[in-house]
DNA sequence: CCAGACGTTGTT
DNA sequence: GTCTGG
DNA sequence: CCAGACGTTGTT
DNA sequence: GTCTGG
């Protein structure tokens, strides 16, 4: 974990809450999902919610889709990785939610679950970011001929979810989980230094946290409302 | 030296 | 089984 | 994370 | 781009 996570807390509170105004309007996700834009504050633009795509592309990839396997990376090694060393150093950001889920699975079908704040307070999980430029497709002799400049690539920006060892509530569910920044930790995260940022890679305790059962239409990402946050037997 | 990988989660 | 899409 | 696709030739 | 493996 985490794959999946909500961000439902009207748009006024997570401007008052990150102190930053979105580039775009903010909607209640109840279902965000690797693939999406979505937004985060990065160490560069405090002061906006910027939307990135979910699944960090490393500035050196020849294609997009290293991104697929790359929306956590591990905190424990992710100084040393070569996919995410640069963007530690350089590109952290913050992942604004209010809960995520956990999939568990009960041999055959697996129950999703909700972790979230007992308040559904928003939070900050720890992520960080990356400028990807696809490769400039050779087009021979075009670009001298034809008078018309080629066709402007877009730089694709993606983001990460770093993660780590559960606290003991969500270990019953799961033996990894995303790193919880605390309020007073962000700034750090954004703009410490490598060492200071490190330090605030631990386990969030579960005093004031709450796990519970959902409905397994949030299997789907295609679902999206709240009706997914609803408690359902287990 | 060059070639090939570069990741996580979860499962066996 | 594995990759892509969301 | 899960869901859904996974392909070509040829025709409209 | 940079590191690992051979």
């Amino acid at each position: 974990m985490c794959g999946r996570y909500t961000l439902f807390t009207p748009p006024e509170e997570l401007e008052t809450r990150f102190d930053a105004t979105p580039t775009r309007p903010l909607s209640a996700r109840y279902n965000c999902a690797p693939g999406q834009e979505l937004p985060v504050v990065t160490n560069d633009a405090p002061e906006e919610f910027r939307f990135l795509k979910w699944g960090l592309v490393p500035s050196w990839a020849d294609s997009e889709s290293v991104g697929n396997d790359r929306i956590n990376a591990r905190a424990e090694t992710v100084r040393e990785k070569r996919s995410f060393a640069d963007a530690y150093e350089a590109r952290r950001c913050l992942v604004p939610s209010d809960g995520f889920y956990e999939w568990v699975d009960r041999g055959g079908d697996k129950q999703p679950y909700r972790v979230a704040f007992e308040d559904d307070r928003p939070f900050a999980m720890a992520g960080l970011w990356e400028r990807w430029t696809p490769p400039t497709k050779q087009t021979g002799l075009g670009d001298f001929g034809s008078g018309g400049p080629s066709r402007e690539q877009e730089p694709l920006e993606t983001f990460t979810v770093v993660t780590t060892e559960p606290n003991d509530l969500v270990s019953e569910l799961h033996h990894r989980m995303a790193v919880v920044l605390d309020p007073d930790e962000e700034e750090t995260w954004l703009h410490g230094d490598p060492d200071e940022a490190a330090a605030l890679l631990d386990t969030y305790p579960d005093d004031e946290l709450t796990a519970y059962p959902v409905s397994a239409r949030v299997n789907s990402p295609a679902n999206d409302g709240p009706e997914l946050i609803e408690r359902v037997e287990a």
